[in-house]
DNA sequence: TCTTGACTTAAACTTCACTTTAAGTTGTAT
DNA sequence: ATACAACTTAAAGTGAAGTTTAAGTCAAGA
């Protein structure tokens, strides 16, 4: 059973331009042509859409999952170098999942700032209050601010 | 006490010309100048700028950012509006965690997937194995792949 | 005072990931 | 056979988030 770009496009839920910029930076080599020249997507290649798919939510730049999709020609060979992607990649998942709770609990301390200013009426309140009155999961981060030595990461 | 461009850059850890940029856009409204032009960070700008790291670590654009910035400095009459950004950005971000949990099982499968073709040396393995063979964490995810019906997540 | 390094702006350039456009072809339905 | 929607390509355009360049200004030390 086969499907052209547009009932692919459909079922992925993307614009069938994408598909062909996708294609036409060697993303998709495993599409196979009719003889006029017509996209003729199969079953099995929405196992290698998938796959893309998941390097592309994990935060993967396009290039490097052409180079994934260029080892996966290359057959097994390469299954070293895939294996290698992945564990970087999962790293850069594992990374951006911390990022994420950094930024839900700094999210959360600026909330309670405006809730509580706006149940005062103003953000004056917070000139006249001590820390006592902070909730206690967010004085890490006060601290956190304290100590500008890091320079690590950046903003 | 106050900082030049430089000094804060390297602080923040960013180029320069990033905050110049930030400035243009109008996300820095706060920052003063010398008599000569140049700009005068000053230790409470800190407070703004981690704002912005926020903000922007959460996922929010520039444009949305200054927003908030314009928000700010109208006084304690918007409190409500930016409360709203920020509970929309909250659950932005929960989405985000979402979706990374989703994807890091969707490695976490690609991963055994090459692990065990490079323990027979060939992904020609997966051909020849059957359901009781794929560890029970991964098997949701086959059930999902099998039913695509949703057309809801794009790739 | 002069040099020098860090600052200033405006404008052009870059990268990424697409999207749109224009001109032409394919394949199906009548 | 013809119409017509959906396909094809190459090339240009878009928007976000900066970076680089060019030409000039500021401020601190020798």
């Amino acid at each position: 059973m086969f499907y052209t770009i547009g009932e692919m496009a459909q079922k992925l839920n993307v614009a069938p331009s994408t598909l062909r910029y996708y294609d036409k930076e060697g993303l998709l080599p495993f599409v196979e042509r009719s003889s006029g020249g017509i996209r003729m997507f199969k079953d099995e290649d929405l196992e290698w859409l998938r796959m893309l798919g998941c390097l592309k939510k994990a935060g993967m730049p396009l290039k490097e999952i052409k180079s994934f999709m260029d080892w996966s020609r290359q057959g097994d060979a390469t299954i070293g170098q895939r294996l290698d992607l992945l564990e970087k990649q999962r790293q850069s998942v594992l990374d951006q999942q911390k990022q994420l709770e950094d930024t839900l609990l700094m999210l959360d301390y600026k909330r309670w700032y405006y809730q509580t200013a706006q149940a005062a009426g103003t953000c004056a309140v917070h000139d006249t209050m001590d820390l006592e009155q902070v909730p206690d999961r967010f004085r890490p981060l006060k601290e956190e601010w304290q100590a500008e030595e890091d320079g690590k990461e950046p903003l």
